[in-house]
RNA sequence: GCUCGAGUGGUGGAAUUGGUAGACACGUUGGACUUAAAAUCCAAUGAGCAGUAAUGUUCGUGCGGGUUCAAGUCCCGCCUCGAGUACCA
């Protein structure tokens, strides 16, 4: 498919030069370069414009997914450019993490070092797609100078009582050697890196205290440009429910209320069941099970206990195994406080100690999980809600009256609830609470290359934060790497000895770093202000730039990423670091579909990656990013095997030859007064300035490839034709044609405008159309019968109802339609569209 | 189980508010150019039926109903595939 060597051999009579992407391609990545074409200032007197495309971690060159990735957002830098916008097009690189830490262990090669190159090699391959950005700005995760404001932040954050360290049951990959925060862990139970089997631990470690906006991470999602799916999980993910918190008291033998000890919390979203709550049922973790367990039950509890403590979460999740065996009776009772009766406390592994209380009131009748816990262990079932007279399921959670309720009989379920919510209060059981699924997020990561957490331990004075003076605190580069996986920050004296801050004495230092989601929580504020020695960025550049107009990445990044980063973003304003205003630190986002190859995700880990150098360097960047902009819509998944480079090099053969200066094909043209077929050009050429405008907002990156090639099929037929192009006309048209294509195949649009028009194109405002050249004079009208397309007619685009209907009725096949009777009904839809019912 | 998203020619897909289904590309076929091939250029290409042909005609957007003059598009009920989530009380 590369152009023959005699390389002109394909055109029709040849023309001057040939389409070679090799040397247009690196000649103008070194001018956008040298040029700086795509530099941009604090002080830029254009509109402000923030693109951004995720920051990738530097895992050696590009891939087929970051050509993607990166196609599309170079493909809108360079659009609003040309659209008059002062556009920040930073780049940067996530290179803190585990694959680098990997390599070293296996090939003894230290993580800077590969980490260094890797962001070496990934950088060639951005130039080489034609990517552009301000590499004034870049930011890598490692940098002392970036890890100093992480860690500063860190302790902005720590001050703010933000951050906390606490004993907790973690998630710990064996694979990775270190914990994992919830949102690491796949639904089944494996790392979402290493895919190993994840334990449970209990450990020390830091958290960020995110649950405090866990309502604001949910109200603010209205209030952003995100698609509607990652806004979904978003929520599901946070997990909002209402309800109550109230208390069961403990019940002596007699089954009276004790009033000498705590009442049992339990949380539940339907108060308005309370008077069917005929058992409890609390964690196997729950402080309190000693305490409720009765002497003749205290052997089976503590066999139950031990067992739940030898399964695995997966195991413990599955709703496999039958309930029975998954709960055991503890002998002790609480007071239902609606009914003053005593019911029976069960433990059963299902109830996490996680959430709300830890503990549940069961009501069998409206939850089946709970019906069957009854009916497995012999507890009574009462119906609180009155299901419909043809229901004939067990449990039943859907709307009807309050039944078998006291007061609350015959109220429907919202009334029910909150009336209930009220007794409660007014009894002072309990009150109306929000809970929330959401967590807060471990932060701390047993490994060596990641940001250290700026902590230092002191036998006297205990956990003291670094003094700000003291950052960055770096990892050491003379360590060694252990394969046990151990991280050898644990084992370094020179790292892990320190002075206390406070008394001065000898202290150590936190040998865990942080997850490196900490550091992708901030880049995009850095970027805003990447040399500031002040501050991790000042208000003022913050001001500027941020939200980002948009952002554009890969949609595994929708719960994780984005979660961390907007709470950093909310954080950082309320402790006075980021503007106060700035809530949201994207206002667009967009989700791009990743890249398949034999029926699964194109990635390192299943070595199915497809390089991108054989296509660079055989049919171009040009032809390349043309591909991945044609193949697909951008926001779904795509099979490598649909790729279709060649094509696209060939189209851009044909755009090439057909507007380099002296081509054979433009030979013939005319000039004096123009046609019709000129003007029919004209506007076809002012509808493709429109078309292209319009697709580019709505991403419609696909079609827009299509409209140019259907475009350069008119011109050449134009070109082609016996009357032969008018040469203004022709000029105008092929102008257009490079004008709006220029985002999308930088280099050819570049080369062949400087060869035909001198200057840059890139640099030239973006072409308008005029609305009175979009439409035709004549445009075809379709006539039905019954619906059914009969007759095609060319008419004058303005023309009114009543001739419409006409033209219409005087076609042969209405006429024979009719068959001399009167139609029963007529719809006109000038100019488009005439239905004759008969 | 729940929540999203998607099902259109041989293939990827197009059709923004209901108004010519299949743009554009790949593939295939034919023609031009060539000693030949490649490349290039031009043309045809949803399926069926009738016709030498121009053409005519029926069917056709996962399945079954419905609304409408008109449905890929809207409504109801299903099926299949993909993604997320999973005892969250």
């Amino acid at each position: 498919m590369s152009p023959s060597p005699d390389g002109t051999a394909g055109a029709p009579t040849g023309g001057p030069t040939r389409y070679d992407p090799q040397a247009i391609e690196a000649r103008w990545q070194q001018v956008w370069h040298d040029e700086g074409t795509y530099q941009v200032d604090n002080d830029d007197p254009r509109p402000p414009f923030y693109v951004l495309s995720m920051y990738p971690y530097p895992s050696g060159p590009a891939h087929m997914g970051h050509v993607r990735n990166y196609t599309m957002g170079d493909l809108l830098v360079r659009y609003r450019t040309m659209r008059g916008d002062g556009v920040l097009s930073p780049i940067g690189f996530d290179s803190f993490g585990l694959p680098a830490e990997n390599a070293a262990i296996k090939t003894g090669t230290h993580p800077r070092v590969h980490t260094d190159r890797n962001v070496e090699a990934l950088s060639a391959s951005l130039r080489r797609i034609g990517a552009v950005y301000d590499w004034r700005r870049v930011v890598k995760s490692h940098d002392a100078s970036y890890i100093r404001w992480t860690q500063w932040i860190f302790l902005k954050f720590y001050e703010a009582g933000l951050v906390y360290r606490d004993n907790a049951p973690v998630n710990w990959c064996p694979g990775c050697q270190t914990v994992l925060a919830n949102e690491q862990v796949l639904g089944d139970g494996t790392c979402e890196r290493s895919g190993d089997l994840v334990e449970r631990r209990d450990m020390e470690q830091w958290f960020y205290r995110i649950t405090a906006y866990a309502q604001e991470l949910l109200d603010d999602l209205d209030h952003v440009d995100w698609p509607e799916k990652v806004k979904v999980m978003q929520r599901h993910w946070i997990g909002r429910s209402e309800g109550a918190q109230f208390g069961l008291p403990v019940a002596d033998a007699d089954g009276n209320a004790r009033t000498d000890v705590e009442p049992l919390a339990v949380y539940t979203t339907r108060p308005d069941t309370s008077f069917g709550m005929t058992f409890a049922v609390i964690s196997p973790e729950h402080p309190r099970v000693d305490e409720l367990t009765t002497d003749d039950r205290r052997a089976d509890v503590e066999a139950f206990r031990a067992s739940v403590a030898g399964r695995s979460d997966i195991e413990r999740q599955s709703t496999e195994g039958t309930l029975d065996k998954r709960g055991v009776a503890t002998g002790g009772r609480v007071v239902n406080p609606f009914t003053g009766q005593a019911i029976p406390v069960f433990l059963a592994d299902y109830v996490l100690m996680t959430y709300g209380t830890g503990a549940i009131m069961a009501v069998p009748g409206q939850d089946q999980r709970d019906w069957d816990f009854a009916v497995a262990h012999g507890c009574d079932i009462v119906r609180t809600v009155q299901p419909p007279d043809d229901f004939d399921g067990e449990a039943y959670v859907g709307e009807g009256p309050a039944i078998n309720s006291a007061f609350l009989d015959g109220m429907g379920v919202a009334e029910a609830k909150a009336t209930a919510i009220a007794w409660l209060e007014e009894h002072g059981h309990g009150t109306g609470k929000v809970n929330y699924r959401l967590r807060d997020w471990l932060l701390s990561r047993q490994r060596y290359w990641g940001c250290p957490i700026p902590i230092v331990y002191c036998d006297d004075c205990g956990e003291q934060p670094v003094p700000v003076d003291q950052l960055p605190i770096e990892p050491p580069d003379d360590v060694e790497f252990m394969p046990t996986g151990r991280s050898p920050l644990t084992t370094h004296e020179g790292f892990l000895s320190a002075t206390c801050p406070s008394c001065d004495g000898p202290a150590r230092r936190e040998t865990d770093t942080m997850d490196t989601f900490v550091d992708s929580s901030w880049y995009f504020l850095r970027f805003a202000d990447p040399t500031n020695d002040e501050l991790p960025f000042s208000a003022d550049a913050a001001q500027r730039w941020l939200p980002v107009d948009q952002y554009i990445g890969g949609v595994e990044h929708a719960i994780l990423h984005l979660m961390y980063a907007r709470f950093f973003t909310k954080a950082l304003a309320d402790v006075g670091v980021a503007p106060k205003g700035l809530r949201e630190p994207f206002q667009r986002l967009f989700t791009q579909g990743m890249i398949r190859l034999g029926g699964s995700k194109m990635s390192k880990s299943k070595g199915n990656l497809v390089a991108p150098e054989a296509i660079l360097d055989d049919q171009g960047a040009d032809a390349l990013r043309l591909a991945h902009l044609q193949v697909k819509p951008p926001q779904e998944d795509v099979d490598w095997e649909d790729f279709g480079i060649d094509g696209c090099a060939k189209f851009l053969n044909r755009v090439w030859r057909l507007a380099v200066p002296g081509s054979d094909l433009a030979a013939g043209a005319r000039t004096g007064d123009p046609t019709e077929a000129d003007a029919e050009v004209d506007r076809a050429t002012h509808r493709l300035v429109a078309r292209i405008t319009d697709e580019y907002d709505r991403w419609s990156y696909n079609t827009a490839i299509a409209g140019f090639m259907e475009f350069t099929n008119t011109l050449y037929r134009y070109v082609q034709a016996d009357d032969g192009p008018h040469a203004t006309t022709l000029d105008a048209a092929v102008d257009a044609l490079l004008l709006v294509m220029a985002p999308a195949a930088p280099h050819l649009c570049a080369d062949l405008w400087e060869a035909r028009s001198g200057g840059h194109v890139h640099t030239e405002p973006w072409p308008t159309a005029d609305p009175d050249k979009l439409v035709d004079d004549t445009v075809t009208m379709v006539v039905q019968v019954n619906g059914k397309v009969r007759d095609r007619l060319e008419v004058p685009a303005d023309v009114d109802e009543a001739t419409a209907t006409a033209l219409a009725l005087a076609c042969d096949k209405v006429v024979a339609a009719l068959d001399g009777g009167e139609p029963r009904k007529v719809i006109a839809r000038p100019p488009k569209l005439v239905n004759v019912v008969v």
